[in-house]
DNA sequence: AATAGTATTGCAAATGTTTTCATAAATTCG
DNA sequence: CGAATTTATGAAAACATTTGCAATACTATT
């Protein structure tokens, strides 16, 4: 009981109650197998004697892993994006590996930013989402040699390793399901796609399968909607209230489609039989509104857990391959949508 | 165009870029002012060819501050969660801090793995959720002297620097709100409380608050669900269910009373006129659903951003004052509540 | 009992910075 | 113009580890 709170109890503290040399210490700590078990119980008595606590930075500057992944977000505040932080978290967690977090506000340059900040901290690897980045990122990631991965999107050509959904499949899935009941009057709500490839591939691919039908939306059928339920219902608000309403409303992901649906009930329509809603995502809570929301699943779960697991085992292996990862989405039925009653 | 691809490039290699010594290449990014505007130039043109970045590990073992700070948080995966780790990561970033984010799941051990997780990477500080952590956390944090803040509660005589609500109040003002629209028959519905002190709160404010109108909740009529829309929605259909039926439900949160009124819908019931719903927090989302949910609103931003602004404050002062904010908790009354048809 | 081999430990160099101190150059002032 | 400041730079020590190498102590083998 001496030299508990006098300085910073580092290895050469714990050394010293031990009554070993530094490098014993260390040893017991990274090759344990190497140093006989007598001394290795003296030196964790020590050790909780003096409450050491092992100083990664140090380390780090060794040449080791800092043990840090470094992951941003176009937002923390989401639903979906909260469901793959959590899986990506725990999975790491798992391998030992801790997380840097940070979002951009669907704000390329501050995406870079943040990748910057965590190679300062010499993060072992840095996870974006999305397949689109800006070219300084790109430049940066490749003059860095930091392993990296894109999460979320699935591209058999994405020039980084990616665990993903396609997002054009989704997109596809639910127009053909609205479509296959009939309804040939779409109306469309998407966020903004500027910097957000998972809706620009979504809306693509709804244009294409409508347009193979030879269908066109009008354009006061198609909208724009931010990610948030209150903007989404205005925006649904204002497009149900034109004089022509499209019979079915296609929606670039669940909480645009929540949002739709909370528009119609209070414009005292009735879902399905007066209009069709279908989301994309699946999220939390989809499931559980009165009706249902039929949706695209995209399995964020799944995505955050295994480019958990990929990645480390990625950044840990001696000769790591690259690899992508699709993730399949599914058409989920529920409540909303209904045959067209229009003929 | 020669040492760009070979070897590390660290200070020194910048230096003899620059044809200046180590020291003033750190000096160039620690006290700009101490070195001219010729060399600095000089030193950035350098650093910027041969796409130098600053190593914080190195920094960070000079007694530097590391620029991180560990947020454990119970979920990440949860509305209210996500938004308070959202203003906390944003404010911090601005005060040039980067976050490290884990979380325990209601699991407390888990929370001091975590924290000590953290301590490895020596952050600058760490934040918790609640004032509830076991023993074990109390004195690592004690012994470490490593500036601690507790988020989401506050209470008067927390031990640890706190910004939070007053969750009692917010039970309170819950109950007070229903008994004001003269029900006096009140289901309820929260979470576990072990190891979640926020739920604790409440619910004990809510039983003393119905104890002095001499009111008891029969247990029929009250109920344990986990924080999830649609589990929620199970036990609000039991308990909804039973032969007699309450005039007025109150939840613990919003997840829950969101799941109860999905229930009450699907039963049939009128919502506010067969049931009143009342919920804490107002989530996103709570404003949105039909009829708007009545809750009592916790501020989940402004308990992040103010929390995230007073601990770098906290962290960067020379001589730091303990602090304890409490952020005022608010009735909003939507279209889940009315006055009581029973007389 | 001597030798070879193996298990255990310590020494010292290395990692990438920051900072104190010292020195040199430039500027001011009487 | 020389002394006194001030400004700009460099050398070297310090920070907390890890690890290659060397030294020592033990075991097994003949």
């Amino acid at each position: 009981m001496s030299n508990f709170q006098k300085g910073k109890v580092d290895i050469v503290a714990v050394a010293k109650a031990a009554k070993v040399s530094p490098s014993t210490v260390s040893r017991t700590f990274n090759h344990p197998n190497l140093v006989s078990p007598a001394t290795r119980k003296k030196i964790n008595r020590a050790v909780q004697r003096l409450g050491y606590i092992r100083n990664r930075a140090a380390q780090t500057m060794h040449g080791k892993r800092s043990g840090t992944i470094g992951l941003v977000v176009p937002t923390i505040n989401h639903a979906i994006f909260a469901e793959v932080i959590q899986a990506f978290s725990d999975s790491i967690d798992k391998a030992g590996f801790s997380l840097l977090l940070a979002s951009h506000g669907y704000d390329l340059d501050r995406e870079y930013a943040m990748v910057r900040k965590f190679l300062e901290h010499r993060v072992d690897g840095v996870a974006l989402v999305g397949l689109e980045h800006s070219d300084a990122t790109a430049r940066l990631i490749e003059q860095q040699k930091i392993p990296a991965l894109a999460i979320w999107n699935y591209s058999e050509d994405s020039i980084l390793p990616c665990v993903g959904a396609d997002n054009r499949l989704a997109g596809r899935l639910a127009t053909e399901h609205l479509l296959a009941l009939g309804h040939r009057d779409i109306g469309l709500i998407f966020p903004q796609t500027n910097g957000n490839d998972r809706a620009q591939h979504r809306i693509s691919a709804v244009h294409a399968a409508l347009n193979e039908m030879g269908i066109s939306v009008p354009s006061e059928h198609e909208s724009e909607a931010p990610y948030s339920v209150s903007q989404a219902k205005q925006a649904a608000l204002t497009l149900l209230a034109k004089h022509s309403r499209p019979t079915a409303l296609l929606c670039g992901n669940d909480v645009i489609a929540q949002g739709a649906l909370f528009a119609a009930q209070s414009l005292g329509l009735k879902v399905p039989d007066d209009l069709s809603i279908i989301g994309i995502g699946d999220f939390k809570g989809s499931a559980d509104v009165e009706p249902g929301l039929t949706t695209i699943r995209i399995p964020a779960e799944t995505i955050g857990k295994l480019a958990g697991e990929r990645f480390t085992d990625y950044i840990t292996s001696d000769d790591p391959k690259p690899f992508r990862i699709c993730c399949e989405v599914e058409r989920i039925v529920r409540g909303t949508t209904s045959p067209s009653t229009v003929h």
